[in-house]
DNA sequence: CGTTCGTATTCGTTAAAGCGAATATATGCG
DNA sequence: CGCATATATTCGCTTTAACGAATACGAACG
């Protein structure tokens, strides 16, 4: 059995992992580049909430960020090791089943489509879909 | 795609496996049932702390006991949700990787062939491996 | 530069986690 | 039953996480 020098410290993972508000988050961010304002408006959660959990998966190395302008987007950071990615991977399909996430979901392809119904996304860039290269989602 | 009516939560899982010592008792417990004083023997941690992280692990879920007069075994409890499963699966195979899993794992291999050189153990019931029926690692 | 807008961080608070030390509880034995 | 052994839990303390409210910071614009 192979057994390389260094292992991946998987803790930081799952000490992200282990809040319900930061796996709403990853879950939109599945196959897409989102804006925090958008985070803010599908979550419907205050804006410096949804800023400090992003922080934590920052810290955490799983997500990161693009600015444009006034503009911030998040996007997932697959992880470099395999079983980490595999980790996340299981966990954003497990969250598929889930109905509070399926309804976060439609209502981000809502805003996407009709950003006019939502007051605070005029002006917004909207999410962009990653590109197929290194999605895993 | 399926839309299952109850979604697992994962949540407890990934806070229970956000530690390292607890990652360290799973690491043992992967294909054998484990009593508490050989934990604290191959940890080389008090037994107090050792006893504070497996009640983490039972209020999560993921492992069960049986007693055994004064003594106490513990054993991973797979979880029923395929994708919570999958994870503490992965999970067990990346720290296969961690010098210190197996360092911990050479330990519980000698302290089974030798209780004898572990003044703690004599006497306590040796790890029993798990049956092949329902083992994942 | 002052103002506006979007976002990150701080502040004050509470709850939970984690620790070592101490103690309580459960089991076994003579 | 008293004592010994194994283990679970409590205690007192520190650290970390999480929250709402407030504020600081960064970018854009006239």
């Amino acid at each position: 059995m192979e057994r390389p020098a260094k292992a991946f410290d998987l803790v930081p993972l799952f000490a992200a992992l282990a809040d319900r508000t930061r796996l709403r988050l990853l879950n939109l961010m599945r196959d897409r580049e989102v804006c925090v304002c958008y985070f803010v408006e599908i979550l419907r959660q205050g804006q410096p909430k949804i800023s400090r959990h992003l922080a934590y998966l920052r810290r955490a190395g799983i997500v990161s960020t693009r600015r444009e302008g006034r503009w911030m987007h998040y996007r997932i950071e697959w992880p470099t090791d395999a079983k980490a990615s595999a980790i996340l991977d299981t966990t954003l399909t497990s969250l598929r089943a889930d109905r509070q996430m399926q309804a976060d979901l439609a209502r981000l392809t809502e805003a996407c489509c009709q950003p006019q119904r939502f007051v605070t996304l005029q002006g917004a860039p909207p999410p962009r879909p990653l590109e197929a290269t290194g999605s895993n989602a």
